[in-house]
DNA sequence: ACGGATATTGACCAGTGTGGTCTATTTTTG
DNA sequence: CAAAAATAGACCACACTGGTCAATATCCGT
C-alpha cells in the first residue's frame, strides 16, 4: 500500500473505497474487474495500482478497512450494560440497522463477503477477522447473568430467545431489503424507530410474564 | 430447444439441467459460463448449443422449467383449507423446507434469480413468472375469513402474524444454511420437524388467547 | 522561474475465457 | 448397410483480464 493514497483528499479515497468495494460486493474477488473500479471511481487504471499494487493487495487493504469500521461502529458501541434480555437483542438489531445505514457499502461488501466469498485471506488479515468476530459474539451473547427470569415459565427460554432473534433478523432483513440503493435522507427514521419499537413492546408482551 | 433433449435418459436430462442451474445460480446470467456448464454436465460444447440454440433459450428453458417445479411441487400444494393462522403459516414454512430439501439446485437458482438477476425476460415468461408469485401470494394470504379473534386481545394482530412470519422465515434460513450442500439424506427429518412443532408450540403460547 | 520529484493518465500487453460454429465421428434406425 | 440423427471437441473472432510503462501534468523547494 502505497502512503500516496493515504494523502489523498478524504473524498477522492472514498470514491475510489467505495468503487471497489462495491464491484467485490457485487462479482466476487475473483470476477471483480479492476477496469471497472476506475471507471467507477474516476481515475486512470495506473494509479489503482500504483496505490495498492495489485487487485489482491486492494483487497486484502478493504477487508481490513471493513474490520476496522465494524469494530469501531458497531461493535465498539454495543451496549453490555443492558441486562434485558429483548432489550439487549433489540439494541443490537438498532446497532445493526444504524450501521448498515450509514456504511451501506461496506455492508454490502461484507455480506458477499462471509456469505460467497471463497479467496482466502492472508492469516494475519483472517486472526483479525475472527478476533472481531469472537468479540462480537461475546458481547452480543455474554451476558453477567444471564437474566431468563422474566420469561413466562410456560415456554424454554432459550427457545424463545432464538425466536426473538429471528423476529429481529427479519424485521433488519426486511428494513435492508427494503432501502438498499437509497440515499440515506431518504429514510423516514423516526417513522421506523416508532414501529420497530412497537414490535418490542408486543415481543415483551408475549413472551415476558 | 430441440426435442432431441426431451428423448434423452431422465438421468442426463437431470444432469444437463442442474449443471446449469447451479453454474447460473452461482454467476447470475451475464457470467455464467456454458463451457462451464457442459464441463459439469459431461457433454460435449457442441451438444448445448445443439440442444438448446444458445446461451439465453437454455436459460428462459430453466426459469420455465423453474416456474412449472414450484408450481407443482410448492404452489399447488399450499392446503388453503387450514384456517388457523399459525398453522397455515407453519404449513407454508414446512413446505417451503420440503421443496427446499427435495429440490437443492432449483432453490439456489431461484434465490439468486429474484435476488440478483438483471437479465430480462421475454414477456410471456415474465408474465408467467408473475402470475406464479400471484397465485402464491393469493393462497398464502387469502383466507376466506381471517381468523384474528384467536390472537390475545392486547397486541396488534397484524403486527403479530408479521413477526411470527419474521421467526418463521429465520428457522428457514438457518435450516438451508445448515444444510445446503449436504445430501438429502444426511439431514435428520423427524429430529428437525419435531424441533420445528416445538417452536409453533411456544408461538401459540404466547400470541393466542 | 526553473527543475527535479511526484502524481497521473491511458494506450498497450500477453494471456485467458467467451458464446457459438463446424467438421469429423459414432450411434441409431429403417 | 446406408441414410439420418446424435455427439464430441478443436476452433474462431472477440471481449476482457490484471498489470505495465512511457509520456505528461502537477507540485514544491529553491
Amino acid at each position: 500500500m502505497n502512503d500516496t493514497f493515504l494523502k489523498l483528499d478524504k473524498e477522492k479515497q472514498q470514491r475510489i473505497i467505495n468503487a471497489a468495494l462495491l464491484e467485490f460486493a457485487e462479482k466476487g474477488y475473483k470476477y471483480a474487474s479492476t477496469n471497472e473500479i476506475v471507471k467507477r471511481a474516476g481515475i486512470g487504471k495506473g494509479m489503482l495500482f500504483y496505490y495498492f499494487n495489485s487487485k489482491k493487495e486492494l483487497y486484502y487493504f478493504l477487508v481490513n478497512y471493513c474490520i476496522d469500521s465494524v469494530m469501531e461502529q458497531f461493535v465498539g458501541k454495543i451496549d453490555t450494560s443492558i441486562t434485558d434480555m429483548i432489550e439487549r437483542l433489540a439494541h443490537i438489531s438498532y446497532l445493526k440497522l444504524k450501521y448498515f445505514k450509514e456504511n451501506p457499502e461496506i455492508s454490502h461488501f461484507l455480506v458477499t463477503f462471509f456469505l460467497k466469498e471463497t479467496e482466502p485471506l492472508p492469516e494475519e488479515l483472517q486472526k483479525k477477522y475472527e478476533r472481531m468476530f469472537q468479540i462480537g459474539m461475546d458481547k452480543v451473547y455474554v451476558f453477567n447473568q444471564i437474566q431468563y427470569d422474566s420469561f413466562r415459565d410456560d415456554i424454554d427460554p432459550k427457545k424463545a430467545v432464538q425466536l426473538i432473534e429471528w423476529m429481529l433478523s427479519g424485521y433488519q432483513r426486511d428494513f435492508m431489503q427494503k432501502y438498499q440503493g437509497k440515499g440515506i435522507d431518504d429514510i423516514p427514521l423516526d417513522e421506523l424507530w416508532n414501529d420497530f419499537d412497537e414490535y418490542l413492546q408486543i415481543l415483551k408482551t408475549c413472551f415476558y410474564k
